[in-house]
DNA sequence: AATTATTTTTAGATTAATCTAAATATTTTT
DNA sequence: AAAAATATTTAGATTAATCTAAAAATAATT
């Protein structure tokens, strides 16, 4: 069995090997854990020794198959508790990670296999991220967000590429949430800007960063 | 905050407060947490230092009342999340405890409520032992049970131990209600059915099933 | 009460995960 | 391609929780 560290590292390595090809590399790991390149490196070549994953001095980090398999079904843990958190504990979207992020490390396959059967087997968690099945797919769906729209098109809301309080609880403040719809009015050449309606009501100005990063199925 | 492990060494001494009033031995802690007598030493110390616990030297160890409502708010949890699994998850009663004793560990006031509201306040678990309460008090007690009169005694409903809507749906078609007053008229050797008059009106047949979740109170 | 047995504590080591500071590689810039 | 800048690793310390073995305190037995 792993600790709690190790899945966090394997978690973070898996982070940052879906888009860079290459291995990733400790300064960026250490970023990702709050924590210093030099303790990344020690703790790598322990992952490696447990043949978790690949790692050549100054070349970076890939998983293996083990342990990508393991990341993943952390993650799978981590959206399901959300789902459960939101659905069944009355919490709100931006609650939740804390928790689950604690809760993700129960490793019971019964424990997740039984959350999903009483959850009726999400699909995604509620930021809209895909919940990898059990035998470590993901579904790979390219997000439009709202930033790719035009005006006059509309949209409704069904996720978020970014995490953060900051952002979830500023969507909350105008009023975004899950199932909002979105009509484009306009948007500011200058610096994208765009000017939306939100659920058919009064005008808002939301900015290219945040348009950017609001996961939406257009209608 | 707490570490995992100091919770654990509460939880071991509130287990053996309760019934002895002197303190508890650091071999007894030793043994019940698989550990050895002198860890048990070095972590009493620090639990002293952080004022969980009074300790002197060679005479044993007692929780003081920060260090007994963080041991009780973990068994709460504990049992919490037991009547989750067996309840929700399909689980067995035998198969929850290892599980449990991971899930009590994440500290969440909100949490906990919502766990609580989401099972309906339950007031035992799977095994029988009772709940504490948000306040920290435990009811000592077990309840007495329709299934604990004899032949001619009388009780006042005043609860139930089962909670699905088959059994609270079966009450109230037999008209058994909150505040009715039952009298035993008797007991059938053989299963332990009952023979029963509800608010001195006509008899009934109650199985011992659903006589041992019907919480009284003997009049 | 003195001796023996048991319990508890202390002293010194060990392991996991981390850190800082220095050393070494790699990459970028000139 | 040499110098400068950046990234990564190594070396040596630190902290939490544990251990073994020896020392000290308490309890039990004669």
């Amino acid at each position: 069995m792993n600790t709690f560290t190790e899945e966090n590292y394997l978690k973070a390595i898996f982070k940052y090997s879906v888009k860079n090809k290459e291995g990733v590399s400790t300064n960026v790991i250490a970023d990702e854990l709050n924590t210093k390149a030099s303790s990344v490196t020690d703790m790598v070549k322990k992952l490696s020794d447990k043949k978790l994953v690949l790692y050549k001095k100054y070349k970076g980090v890939t998983l293996t198959e083990k342990g990508r398999k393991i990341a993943v079904s952390i993650i799978r843990n981590h959206r399901l508790w959300e789902v459960f958190l939101v659905e069944k504990l009355n919490f709100k979207w931006d609650e939740v990670h804390d928790l689950a992020e604690e809760l993700e490390h129960i490793n019971s396959e019964k424990l997740t296999d039984q959350l999903d059967i009483f959850l009726e087997h999400p699909k995604y968690d509620p930021h809209g991220d895909p919940i990898p099945d059990k035998d470590g797919n993901v579904s790979h769906h390219k997000d439009v967000t709202l930033s790719d729209l035009s005006n006059n098109e509309k949209g409704i809301v069904v996720g978020v590429k970014e995490h953060s309080s900051s952002y979830l609880k500023y969507l909350e403040s105008i009023n975004l949430l899950l199932g909002s719809e979105i009509k484009v009015n306009e948007v500011i050449e200058f610096d994208q800007t765009m000017n939306i309606s939100i659920n058919k009501g009064k005008n808002t100005n939301i900015s290219h960063q945040a348009s950017k990063n609001l996961i939406i199925k257009q209608l």
